[in-house]
RNA sequence: GGGUUUGUAGCUCAGUGGUAGAGCAGGAGACUCUUAAUAUCUUGGUCGAGGGUUCGACCCCCUCCGAACCCA
């Protein structure tokens, strides 16, 4: 990540050799405190003329034009331009500014506001403090960093050079805030659970290892905090929900990061339909609120739109066994494992020879129900071994009561009518399917003797959520360090 | 794990089997309303790493290290 070719260290040297100027006249180059009234863009947001303002930001543009100089201070919420008269400011702060300060440095400024001629919201500046040198120089000022491993593995550089990137993440954190907002506004309680356990149990996956010295037992990072809520419920917190990061030891993709963030809620008394209804209402909400409507676009670099997904509701509700039948004839499920293997030929869906039944349905779903829908679809009904966590359907024991929530494409919300019979509980988890299974938490198990109330749960997948949202592409590109391998 | 693409100046990108190019950034000096400022001059490279083929390799071949996409 150092190579240092000799040109580097040119420029490198450079600014170290300004950094030295800048100490040997008594300037401290990497200053302290430094009281703001307003942030660059927050400035240009709330702009009128004649304010007396305090600024602070990297510099990110300079326009040097003889005894005048333009330049840009940014931060998260934007620029905003500073103008510099040379008479005014006296040679000494001139001079800094032109020989001494670099692009990227951080600056504190003070001055008062105005427009230019040509209209732009500007700080008429009348001091300048160095608040940090910098000894590196900066991206392209106009394409930014492009290249994606340095977009991921130095993401500095892509805020500071990448508007569109800032913007997903401002994003995010406004939507994440939101949603604690929203249930927190509806009664629901933001608890906390272990992310080290030692039974690591909620959901189908493999777990990160790691290893306790003092209890000298080893333990893993949650795949989920799900039975842990759950215990909460038998404590009578009857309306909660936890927001943090899942770990699952599996691949990297477009949309797989081993650490993920998870929205987990439980209801007490309610069920997977209102449940539904709550992800459905507070998605909405989220889009109203930070994507200007429910029409979400996704575009690509040029601008030009790839995919709209549109939010009206009421969403569709559609069961897993209909949507299957759709796309793959209303035989399917009258198919032999074999003769569905041979109709995955003619629908051109790659399933391998060990596959069970319900795994070549599955796989039918996946390819193209799944990633085909891109407008909300919840997906009922589905097959109990499936989920071992969710009560049976009263009228069709072969099926749960649980929605599947696609939307662009990816699965982004379970929800479910929790089983909490805990003697169900126990053959449910002992008669799970395949691939599907879960381990057996005993605690978990015991809480659950002691009664748990009826409850709806949900899951939401806040990285894929925000994909939706803000139309990334790539997992990599909601999540602010996402893995790489070590180079 | 398999397939495809990819790695060239600090950044964004060209490039040909015959000793490496542009724009921006950087440096010099000019310029008092610019905004991808402008115009002039200019520094800067072990072409991801290591082997091989060749008189000669950034280019062809092999191995390795990253990254992106697809598949498992």
């Amino acid at each position: 990540m150092q190579e240092q070719g000799p040109s580097e260290s040119e420029l490198l040297q450079n600014r170290r050799e300004k950094l030295h100027t800048l100490q040997q006249r008594g300037i401290d180059a990497y200053g302290g405190r430094f009281d703001t009234t307003h942030q660059p863009g927050a400035l240009r947001k709330e702009f009128a003329p004649d304010l007396e303002v305090k600024i602070g930001g990297r510099m990110t543009a300079r326009r040097v034009m003889g005894k005048a100089v333009f330049f840009d201070l940014s931060d998260f919420t934007g620029r905003i331009q500073c103008y510099v008269n040379k008479k005014e400011i006296g040679d000494e702060a001139f001079e800094l500014l032109t020989d001494l300060l670099d692009i990227g440095d951080w600056v504190g400024v003070t001055g008062k506001t105005f427009v230019t001629r040509t209209g732009e919201d500007s700080v008429h500046t009348t001091t300048i403090t160095v608040l940090s040198k910098s000894l590196r120089p900066m991206p392209d000022k106009f394409h930014g960093v492009q290249d994606r491993e340095i977009k991921y593995r130095q993401r500095y550089l892509d805020l500071i050079s990448n508007e569109r990137s800032r913007d997903i993440f401002v994003t995010r954190s406004l939507m994440v805030a939101e949603i604690r907002r929203y249930l927190q506004d509806r009664g629901f309680l933001e608890v906390e659970t272990p992310m080290m356990q030692d039974v690591p149990g909620g959901a189908a996956a493999t777990p990160f290892e790691t290893f306790f010295k003092a209890l000298n037992q080893p333990m893993y990072l949650r795949i989920a905090p799900e039975l842990f809520l759950k215990r909460l419920l038998v404590g009578g917190f009857t309306k909660i929900f936890e927001l943090n990061r899942n770990f699952r030891n599996e691949g990297l993709s477009r949309r797989h990061n081993p650490e993920f963030t998870m929205l987990e809620a439980y209801w007490a008394f309610s069920d997977f339909e209102q449940m539904a209804d709550l992800v459905e209402s507070m998605t909405c909400h989220l889009a109203e609120k930070f994507c200007g409507g429910l029409l979400i676009e996704h575009k690509d670099d040029e601008g030009t739109v790839t995919r709209t997904i549109n939010l009206a509701r009421p969403w569709k509700r559609a069961r897993y066994g209909d949507l299957i039948q759709g796309v793959a004839g209303a035989d399917w499920f009258t198919l032999d494992t074999a003769a569905k293997k041979a109709r995955c030929k003619e629908l051109h869906v790659e399933v391998s020879e060990h596959m069970e039944d319900h795994e070549v349905s599955q796989q039918v779903f996946e390819k193209l129900v799944e990633e085909k829908s891109f407008d909300p679809v919840f997906v009922t009904h589905v097959r109990k071994e499936l989920v071992p966590l969710a009560k049976q359907n009263k009228d069709d024991a072969s099926v749960v009561d649980v929605y599947e929530l696609v939307i662009n494409g990816q699965e982004i919300s379970p929800g479910y009518s929790e089983l909490n019979d805990p003697i169900v509980q126990r053959e449910r988890l002992e008669h799970q399917a395949g691939d599907e299974t879960q381990k057996m938490d005993e605690d978990f198990l015991l809480a659950l003797e002691y009664g748990m109330p009826p409850a709806g749960g949900i899951g939401i997948g806040i990285d894929r959520l925000i994909m939706m949202l803000t139309g990334a592409e790539s997992i990599r590109d909601v999540v602010l360090f996402p893995q790489l391998k070590k180079k």
